[in-house]
DNA sequence: ACTCTACTATTGGTCCTACCATTATCCGGC
DNA sequence: GCCGGATAATGGTAGGACCAATAGTAGAGT
């Protein structure tokens, strides 16, 4: 009952996409609410006085941006739902891997956000928060010493802690931001996890800066971060170069050119 | 001859989501690579033995990626290019609109970028970026003082100019990410642009700014940045100008994983 | 020999019709 | 009252036909 006559007939020859920014144009400006359902494609198609295939091409984009969800089955069609984080981080990391950005520069861009979200954790979050997240880097620490170490489950704790320390931040871009940095360089950060000397040393600065962040040691806290990616870079094999070589830190080897990093073969590992 | 049997056939049920799969995949492992084209339709249709309205839909999530490009006509078909940064701040963009994400949070998140870049800029750029940086801060002065200030190109300037200081870090994830913000959030942006106090306000402060990061002055460039988000949120209106304000530190706000749609009434307002 | 035009082949875009698979719902038998 | 099958609604697929745009080419005209 809830969409009358919001449609107009589309014109022709991008009827698809014309289809596709109408129901988008309505759904953003909150026509149609999250959970309701969209009228089933035949109705679009009577709607939109266009073919099905149309109505199925927009489905589809739509679908992709996250904006509708689709089910089968009676009762089944659109249901608009809320955009996950899921879908901007999937976007940013086809974005970065198409564009082999090295490791050395999403490194540097996470150590500053890091050092922010510090920050802002130790002023805002409450102290249990602090306390829970201090438990979280011991339990990891525990995990770690265990005889056979599952890396994709220590890759899971390592995230999550991330995700949990932006949270703490109370502010939802920095949780955004960080999820979707740990969805786009995951598959290149699981690499350095099989380095034993790297997981170790990671788990031990966990613990390390959560217990500064609970002591209300913001200097230490940074401290602490700051080795964490100075040993990265160390630890950091042939994967997509040195750091220096990339991004060099130091202003003293400045005005490197970008489009000369990262000249390694791309690994097509299998 | 370019594509001999890539392609297997697609099971039932989802069948275009897994040719979108293997197409994608072809693509990302860069067996296609960028300014070559796909197969015709009609030809994908034969490998993957399924229909063609299959083969539409894959080829319309991809181009909804931003993985290919599609041209009609003869020699037309899926062009794999790459990917632009507009796609992922498109995607960005709509999860920043659905989300009601204030402004306060943008800006907050904003501003522990410029930090970073505008320390990097300082320390990676060479002294013509940055008197480059100085002169194009001036001109958008100057635009400024005219009788009649176009919104449009002032906002264009000040975009200009924040991806010109991320460029001048040398690591392109901060110009990308800054690009991205930018197409983001411009929407809420221009309104800012509206208050004359605002505007004047901030192109001084781009002229101080770019005057510390040519002298090589850290501090006083930080300083004038911290003096624009202040500014910042004394002229943002009903926004909130408080991050925690606005999202107070309790996990109760609306998150972005929402299951519980509200049920507040569905009037369109219009 | 050059240029412009019209034709043609290729390819995406649309429409249609039929049928299959899945799922919520309803109805009848137990 | 409960359970299971029939039913209907809906997305998913198949295949064919035609339209529209476009690049290449053959041919007419100069």
């Amino acid at each position: 009952m809830s969409t009358e006559y919001l449609f107009t007939p589309a014109r022709v020859g991008r009827a698809g996409e014309d289809v596709a920014l109408q129901i988008e144009a309505a759904i953003l400006e909150e026509k149609i609410l999250p959970g309701e359902s969209l009228p089933s494609e035949r109705e679009l198609q009577a709607q939109f006085q266009t073919g099905r295939g149309v109505i199925r091409e927009a489905m589809r984009a739509l679908k992709q941006k996250g904006l509708i969800e689709i089910r089968k089955g009676a009762k089944g069609g659109a249901y608009v739902k809320q955009i996950d984080v899921a879908n901007v981080s999937e976007s940013l990391a086809l974005f970065l891997k198409q564009q082999h950005v090295s490791l050395a520069h999403i490194a540097e861009f996470r150590e500053s956000i890091d050092r922010t979200i510090t920050t802002l954790a130790i002023a805002r979050a409450d102290s249990a928060e602090k306390q829970q997240l201090v438990t979280e880097t011991k339990k990891l620490l525990e995990c770690l010493d265990r005889p056979e170490p599952d890396m994709g489950a220590l890759g899971e704790m390592d995230r999550e802690l991330n995700i949990r320390l932006a949270k703490m931040t109370k502010n939802p871009v920095f949780e955004w931001i960080m999820q979707a940095l740990q969805l786009g360089f995951s598959s290149q950060d699981y690499a350095l996890y099989e380095d034993p000397e790297y997981r170790h040393k990671t788990a031990v600065n966990w613990v390390e800066t959560a217990n500064h962040i609970a002591a209300n040691e913001p200097l230490r806290a940074l401290s602490s971060i700051g080795a964490h990616y100075a040993m990265l870079q160390r630890c950091a094999p042939e994967a997509s170069g040195d750091p220096r070589s990339a991004s060099p830190p130091t202003d003293k080897q400045r005005s490197y050119n970008i489009e000369t990093f990262d000249e390694n073969d791309e690994e097509s590992r299998s």
